[in-house]
RNA sequence: UGGGGCGUCGCCAAGCGGUAAGGCACCGGACUUUGGAUCCGGCAUUCGUAGGUUCGAAUCCUACCGCCCCAGCCA
């Protein structure tokens, strides 16, 4: 795209757009240039997306370019892995960052001669102090803090001692780089940062070059400055930080200069959705890992079965904003049913089957009906499904004795079998226990097709499955992996863990197509919800995974009448 | 008690001095071979609070209240 989407532009609404949008108009910027820079330090998870959906998306509307950069400072915590991973995530949310694919290492040559080019001019120092003194000599929130004593080393030591950092002269930790600016600023962010520290690690990408690393403060901006960026977007935590990015570009002979932009991260009820949780919750296995269905990752979400562009129509529903937010899980939902809805294909499957017998069709026999795909896709066509004596029915699709406002079935009531034949309970068969076992049902040949000539009405309509025929198969049904909404609040998060995040039904009946289902399918199980088929499945046994029900107006029905929860 | 932000419907979120968009949720009702989908209708006399400026304020000013972020050699 070379010239801007005129719609594009117009469509969402944003503080940033808006001052993009100015930012065009005064000809202060060229060509647009945004860029998602993820540390590769774990998977990237939804509220990545909102980040990732709002870089591209300017990128997309605006006619410019998004850079993918990894900000890989920190070698101790970055792995090769994590950097496959965000790569393979971006690429199926749905954007593309071209040749653009960068990382912070790319620039550490650069970097290391800016940092003496601040030596140089008298702007940064060589300390001494150890962390523990370096923390007691930044001060409090409410009181300055103070010079170090090796602040005033001259120029010549410092370029002497910087050198012999990077030479490995020391072990970790004995001294560090410091930006000279201010001990007694209100803004901690001021109060001569660090710059380099010595970490003696091997890095994913540079291996054993550097004993050296700048700091993500150091390294950012810059990044940004070397690759053109013209808007920087991060989120809020780091508006403290921008005073200080300012400081170091003017104070360098950078080419360009960025300027940053602070929007609200995204927060979402009964999740949590920060790195550190997330890998704890793998590593100490409350969940299956990375891409557990229950997981808010962008694989989690991906083996859950959400479509990328569910999320990407997630990212433009929430918005972007500066204002703290707690997003309802409904908003996601909505959004993975709108997509859904449109183009998963209907099959009929139980879920927890009760036998049903129809007394008056001939045994052993079995015929094929059509039913149609997608009713949404005018062109999704239409499969046969078998039908025969014996079936499966969804248990609680019947009631021995039928709450009020329960029209399905009941002994002596008349229901439509989808796109089958009306049926009628004749018989309900219980075991010693007084579990009801088997329904004794009659169905009505003139119905064929579902359509019953006499004009005559049914208050419910039923998915079943043909007995003979049906495919048994796992079905794991998920729930919000916490009871709270806010995880964490005033305690451990692990505390608000839901123990029932989910439950695995075994022996569900599915019809007989959805045994050659392709993986990364979603199908809609009639009446029931949005499923796909999970990667645990094996030949002849297949699993499913809810990605999300449907919208169930009887349960509302139910929980209106029984209080409580 | 320092610095930086934010407070508009249950949840997101427009609004930028001219008299409160939209979405989600919710509540009706129509339609329906998914109690799905779709359609129609309802849903903030009020914008954290209190003053002030103005013909007119959510939008400007003042004061107060509340919430979030910052004291990693993490990002």
């Amino acid at each position: 795209m070379s010239v801007a989407d005129p719609a594009a532009i117009a469509e969402p609404r944003d503080f940033i757009r808006d001052i993009i949008r100015a930012d065009l108009e005064a000809g202060r910027v060229g060509t647009v240039v945004t860029r998602f820079p993820p540390e590769p330090n774990g998977y990237l998870h939804i509220g990545h997306a909102k980040s990732i959906c709002l870089n591209f998306g300017i990128a997309e509307g605006f006619g410019g370019r998004c850079h993918l950069r990894f900000d890989d400072t920190n070698p101790v915590k970055e792995e090769q892995e994590y950097i496959d991973a965000i790569e393979a995530d971006v690429r199926w949310l749905g954007f593309d960052w071209g040749p653009h694919l960068y990382f912070a290492s790319d620039y550490f040559e650069q970097l290391y001669d800016w940092a003496e080019h601040l030596i140089r001019h008298g702007l940064a120092y060589v300390d001494d102090l150890s962390a523990a003194e370096i923390r007691d000599y930044r001060g409090t929130l409410t009181e300055p803090g103070r010079d170090s004593p090796w602040r005033t080393r001259s120029v010549a030591e410092n370029l002497q001692l910087f050198r012999q950092m990077r030479a490995g002269a020391f072990e970790n930790g004995a001294k560090v780089l410091r930006a000279k600016i201010d001990m007694g600023s209100g803004n901690i962010n001021l109060r001569d940062p660090v710059l380099y520290r010595i970490l003696h690690a091997s890095h994913p990408r540079t291996g054993d070059a550097w004993c050296i690393y700048p700091t993500y403060d150091f390294a950012h901006g810059q990044s940004d400055a070397i690759e053109g960026i013209t808007h920087s977007i991060c989120t809020l935590e780091f508006e403290a930080h921008r005073p200080l990015y300012d400081w170091l570009i003017e104070n360098l002979p950078v080419s360009s200069r960025p300027r940053q932009y602070e929007f609200a991260r995204l927060n979402m009820e009964y999740t949590v959705l920060s790195k550190r949780r997330l890998i704890q919750m793998v590593e100490q296995g409350h969940v299956r890992g990375w891409d557990d269905p229950r997981m808010p990752t962008l694989q989690g979400l991906r083996r859950r079965g959400v479509p990328p562009d569910a999320i990407r129509e997630f990212a433009r529903r929430i918005g972007v904003a500066k204002s703290d937010n707690l997003v309802e899980v409904a908003m996601l939902d909505s959004c993975v049913r709108e997509v859904l809805n449109r183009r998963a294909e209907r099959r009929m499957a139980v879920l927890d089957p009760i036998k049903v017998v129809l007394e008056n069709y001939p045994a052993g026999e079995m015929e094929m009906l059509s039913a149609i795909n997608n009713p949404e896709d005018p062109d999704g066509g239409t499969r046969e499904v078998p039908f025969g004596r014996e079936l499966y029915i969804e248990r609680e699709d019947f009631m021995e004795e039928p709450a009020k406002k329960f029209f399905r079935l009941a002994p002596g009531r008349e229901v439509r079998l989808r796109y089958a034949y009306f049926i009628t309970c004749r018989d309900v068969i219980k075991d010693a226990a007084g579990e009801v076992v088997e329904l004794r049902c009659t169905y009505d040949p003139a119905t064929r097709g579902g359509d019953p000539p006499d004009g005559r009405k049914v208050k419910a309509t039923l998915h079943w499955v043909a007995a003979a025929s049906a495919v048994p198969a796992e079905v794991r049904l998920y729930e919000q992996l916490f009871n709270a909404r806010e995880p964490g609040a005033g305690h451990d998060y692990l505390d608000d863990l839901n123990p029932s995040s989910v439950t695995v039904l075994t022996g569900c009946q599915l019809e007989p197509s959805l045994a050659a289902l392709p993986a990364d399918t979603a199908v809609q199980f009639e009446r029931q919800g949005y499923f796909c088929l999970d990667p645990d499945s094996r030949p002849g046994a297949p699993v499913f995974n809810r990605t999300v029900g449907l919208r169930d107006s009887w349960a509302k029905i139910q929980a209106r009448a029984t209080p409580g929860r």
